[in-house]
DNA sequence: ACGAGAACCTGTTTGC
DNA sequence: TGCAAACAGGTTCTCG
């Protein structure tokens, strides 16, 4: 799925067209989502204005005129497609939940995995409910460097690769750009958590921080399967350096190594095992 | 309490 | 060519 960068293009995308518009008609095709839609879905969502489009972590908050917050995930697979409104359009197997708004345009939520979800939440209950009580730091927000970051990691016996893709300490970073911030900071993904402090915390949180921003910049890098609200593909993918390029030589100017691919909690993880330690 | 691994679901790519 | 296994950007549950 999308990752931090790919949702928050996903978010400037809908803020651009929807932000103020109200919606007219909602189509939940497929309410199987990875978790149910909430009864009475489109009921409750037809004649609502949305007053704000936000981001917390890879969620996408949809704020409304009645104060309930349509949250989005997009899970792996999932992807909105923004444009001008359809009708008597036959809908394609995964397109599962349609909105059309009054200012004509229209956005599809497509996720052939299901591992995404559509649900309503109260906004004044959102921080207490179960998808995002436990959510950790943002990392592109102003509080996040080295040594919270170091703080977060003490203790923890896992590699930084797996704490870094847990959300309950920073939220947003996915296996790509997990891959790609420690491949900045020259740390190895199979490093224990724990003992990255100090300088490797400084180095890693501005690794994060970089690599998330740069790709925002970019709008969003893309693989097969996802597209931009706007419907356009992203290029960050052309500056991964190690994320998908296993056996290739490592991309820093005087290092010969190659690229490796291991299997760490069942993701695969690319690194250079020359210059990250 | 923590960490590893499996599970959720479908489509595409890879390997024999 | 055909079929099976591996793999895909995430999250959450179970088990030890």
């Amino acid at each position: 799925m999308p990752e931090l960068p790919e949702v928050e293009t996903v978010r400037r995308g809908l803020e651009s067209q929807i932000r103020g518009a109200r919606i007219l008609r909602v189509e939940a095709r497929r309410p199987d989502l990875r978790i149910p839609l909430p009864p009475r879905f489109a009921l409750r969502l037809v004649g609502r204005r949305v007053e704000e489009v936000a981001r917390r972590a890879k969620y996408l908050l949809l704020h409304l005129d009645d104060g309930e917050i349509l949250v989005i995930h997009l899970g792996m697979s999932g992807r909105l497609i923004v444009g001008p409104a359809r009708r008597n359009v036959a809908p394609g197997k995964h397109e599962h939940v349609e909105f059309e708004f009054d200012n004509r345009q229209g956005v599809v939520f497509e996720d052939h995995r299901r591992f995404g979800l559509m649900t309503l939440v109260p906004g004044a209950e959102i921080d207490r409910h179960a998808l995002f009580r436990h959510l950790g730091i943002e990392p592109l927000g102003p509080t996040f460097d080295g040594m919270v970051l170091a703080r977060l990691l003490a203790g923890a016996r896992t590699p930084i690769k797996a704490a870094l893709l847990d959300q309950r300490r920073v939220v947003g970073v996915g296996n790509i750009y997990a891959c790609e911030a420690l491949f900045r900071a020259g740390i190895s993904p199979r490093r224990l958590a724990r003992t990255v402090a100090a300088v490797r915390a400084d180095r890693l949180a501005a690794a994060i921080r970089s690599v998330l921003s740069e790709a925002i910049a970019a709008g969003g890098s893309s693989l097969r399967d996802y597209v931009q609200a706007s419907g356009e593909l992203g290029y960050f993918q052309h500056a991964w350096k190690v994320y998908g390029r296993e056996g290739e030589t490592c991309a820093h100017a005087g290092c010969a190594g190659r690229i490796r691919r291991i299997v760490q909690a069942n993701r695969s993880t690319f690194y250079c095992p020359r210059c990250q330690t």
